[in-house]
DNA sequence: TAAGATTGAGTACTCAATCTTG
DNA sequence: CAAGATTGAGTACTCAATCTTA
């Protein structure tokens, strides 16, 4: 019988797109970042980069740029504008460090803390539904396997 | 005892960021995109979007744009401007369609054809590789989980 | 010289507007 | 007007160079 596969294809290689995991993992990322992005853009002006240095903040309290690119493995030219940003959006709120006075403490103002706060019940929200649409076992297992690619080499 | 956590948080917000599937679909998205970037970039000067499209004339043959628009999911201005660059890089040809002279029929060069060979053959055994990593049963459920989550939208 | 951080130049992306043909 | 595709303007990203302080 040997029979032909449906799609048309030219011949010299398997590859498959479809089946390509780091493709396969963008299309995902993508999916779910974008209804969750309409929050933060729409409702307050934020881009993704500086989502995350607010998710940071407002988990870790009061940090250094430095140690945002560090922990968020966002490049630090990327930081930098984002907390420029926020900071003129009133989000954060920036103190040289007198003991050094290359390095910055960086702070929400009540303003970037209730963002967080409302950001973050969104995000926890959202995150349920996913994990929901998974199922508990399955989002588990993700997760493992998520953060063991993502281990590959952090930049 | 009530032993408080060791990492430092603020009140309001149970939101971690690390746990947030958005964000660790992203990070590996990135780590895997990463390594492979190399060899597409550095050898052949593509971006993302560019292999994107090589990948997908490679797979189907002859296709429109917006037929690439369509299966890839990705924006028609990128894909207009990918053909562009792929054409004057020589790996890609345009013929206006006789019946509807709207529409152009992308083909594959031959140096589009071999470049689509020879990274295709790499992006395999770089699949290969993540998959060994995960193992083969865990790589597959990561594969259903993805499609899943990816079926979100499609922008 | 190195560390923390910012800046500049070039590239890529987003999304609406436009062009051409049907 | 609709469909296929391109273009323009504004935004964000990348990466090397720079600035300031240690």
């Amino acid at each position: 019988m040997n029979p032909e596969k449906s799609k048309k294809e030219l011949p010299g290689t398997d590859f498959d797109l479809e089946e390509f995991l780091p493709y396969l993992l963008n299309q995902a990322a993508e999916a779910t970042s974008l209804s969750f992005q309409t929050i933060y853009a729409e409702k307050y002006g934020m881009t993704r980069t500086q989502w995350r240095v607010l998710a940071n903040l407002g988990k870790f309290g009061s940090m250094m740029a430095k140690d945002i690119c560090r922990i968020s493995h966002v490049e630090k030219s990327k930081v930098s504008r984002a907390i420029a940003a926020l900071e003129s959006a009133g989000f954060l709120r920036r103190e040289v460090k007198a003991d050094d006075r290359r390095a910055e403490g960086l702070h929400l103002t009540p303003s970037g803390l209730d963002a967080f706060r409302k950001l973050g019940k969104k995000a926890l929200e959202y995150d349920r539904e996913l994990r929901g649409r998974l199922g508990p076992a399955e989002a588990k297992r993700l997760v493992v396997a998520l953060r063991d690619l993502a281990r590959l080499q952090s930049r």
